[in-house]
RNA sequence: GUCCGGAUGGUGUAGUGGCCCAUCAUGAAAGCCUGUCGAGCUUUCGACCCGGGUUCGAAUCCCGGUCCGGGCGCCA
């Protein structure tokens, strides 16, 4: 049983005369008299309801224009070309039934005509999702998941899954969420790295996963948060430079994609997206350093990590997706592969928009002596890591790969001005509920 | 963690010592209106984050707390 039959945006004045039946919320009611309007809402739009009291009747008129906004009601009645209509149509109802009625006052306004702060839409989250602009760019985001996935497969690439519950701090450096785990300590993993690397060894090849990960650090800013969407991917028989360019694809196609497909979206969201031109700039850590030094007089040592400045103005300068490549090998971690010939500079990268960092990458350290000097040179210890170090002793294929997080690409992509705009229900440093 | 800013009806706001039993918009309730499309008009309802202090008088100034926003830090 499907209460509906069409979505309010699927409707045209070409369905002149025929039945309809939509469900949704009741948007709006601007009541004149005689005539009154019901505006009802679903995902795909909006549809006016027309209610005139003589073809009613005096009850039916008197009960529909006072269903209270947003409350959930299905309408069955007949689709008129009407030039008087927004959209050139409307729906004379033969039956209006109040499935489920709303309480007053609402905790925020869905009509998007008063403003409303980010904690009391996030506290009230399910009615601020019922705002167009905000229920558009999380089905943009779908989008975007869907020609990612179609990209890999087409690529041949296999998706996997790999457990967010682990049993060690597995790369050092950030904070882990501790959690029992019957009559041992665990940890909610703070990505997939090591797992899918060790599906290299384990032949798969090509693998993808997109999944949550999670990270205790108390940062406090617009672009971080606690839970995150990671999608990641890592390769066997390529080096830096291909997953570089599998990375500048999948982005600019899911740039493509959404442009193609969510036109209804990014019209609500007022947003007019261009495609980003392939390739993307490659720019060497040095010369990024160089660059700052030059012309905004940013002194930083080379082997710092970039700061916020240097980075903000990086991004103004060049203005369009670029790689920065070529990082010292001391603030990368201990899998990315230093170049043969100058050990202090590795093969790896991220990918940055002018607002901020969305991906990082590299071609991984294979050699299993290698790798355990590594991570003893980062002062971690390698029994610790012995899960992952076994499988590099049995023929690891040299591999490569990247981490993408699923938020900043969708929020740099819809010029959103805080993450938590791209996320159902984030987590900060503060915010647990809903 | 730190620096800056903020907290006023359900929502968004105006108000920096008396003009405020608090402004405007939206909303809610009631009424008028047969083509609205941010409909219009009339009436009504609804708020100064918590605690302490200064003062004849505090939404406004001071102290403490809580919460929120932004910047930085942190972010393999």
């Amino acid at each position: 049983m499907i209460l509906r039959t069409h979505y309010s945006g699927d409707i045209n004045a070409e369905l002149d005369g025929k039945e309809v039946i939509l469900t949704g919320f009741a948007h709006e009611m601007r009541d004149l008299g005689g005539i009154a309007f019901l505006v009802l809402r679903d995902r795909k739009g909006l549809a006016q309801v027309t209610l005139v009291k003589k073809l009613l009747g005096k009850e039916m008129f008197k009960s529909a224009r006072s269903i209270s906004r947003e409350s959930v009601v299905m309408v069955r009645g007949n689709v008129k070309a009407e030039a008087k209509a927004p959209r050139g149509y409307e729906i004379l109802p033969t039956e209006i039934q109040v499935l489920n009625a709303a309480q007053v006052p609402l905790p925020l306004d869905p009509t998007e005509k008063v403003e409303c702060e980010l904690d009391t839409r996030l506290d009230a989250r399910f009615m601020d999702i019922r705002r167009p602009s905000v229920l558009a760019a999380f089905e943009i985001e779908s989008a975007v998941l869907q020609s990612l996935r179609s990209y890999f497969y087409q690529k041949g690439v296999t998706e996997v899954f790999t457990p967010k519950i682990v049993a060690a701090a597995t790369e050092g450096g950030t904070d882990l969420f501790p959690i029992s785990y019957f009559e041992k300590e665990a940890f909610l993993n703070q990505s997939p790295q090591l797992y899918k690397q060790m599906l290299m060894s384990a032949g798969m090849d090509r693998v993808f996963e997109i999944g949550p990960i999670f990270r205790a650090e108390e940062h406090d800013t617009r672009r971080h948060l606690n839970e995150a969407i990671s999608i990641d991917i890592e390769f066997s028989f390529v080096d830096d430079k291909d997953v570089m360019e599998i990375l500048e694809e999948a982005v600019a196609g899911a740039y493509r994609y959404v442009a193609e497909n969510c036109r209804y979206q990014l019209e609500v969201l007022g947003l007019d997206l261009q495609v980003p031109k392939l390739p993307f700039k490659r720019i060497t850590y040095s010369e990024a350093l160089e660059l700052a030094a030059e012309k905004a007089g940013v002194k930083m040592q080379w082997g710092d990590d970039l700061d916020t400045e240097t980075e903000r103005f990086l991004g103004e300068t060049i203005g369009e997706h670029y790689f920065l490549t070529d990082w010292p090998s001391s603030i990368k971690p201990y899998y990315t592969l230093p170049y043969e010939d100058r050990p202090e500079v590795c093969r790896g990268f991220d990918l940055m928009h002018p607002r901020m960092e969305l991906a990082s990458g590299a071609q991984r350290v294979h050699d299993y002596s290698q790798l355990v000097e590594r991570i003893k040179g980062k002062g971690l210890d390698p029994d610790g890591f012995e899960f992952y170090l076994n499988a590099f002793r049995y023929g690891m294929p040299p591999h490569a790969g990247w981490g993408l997080g699923l938020s900043r690409l969708v929020m740099t992509m819809l010029k959103l001005e805080n993450i938590r705009d791209a996320v159902l229900f984030p987590r900060d440093r503060r915010r647990l509920v809903p």
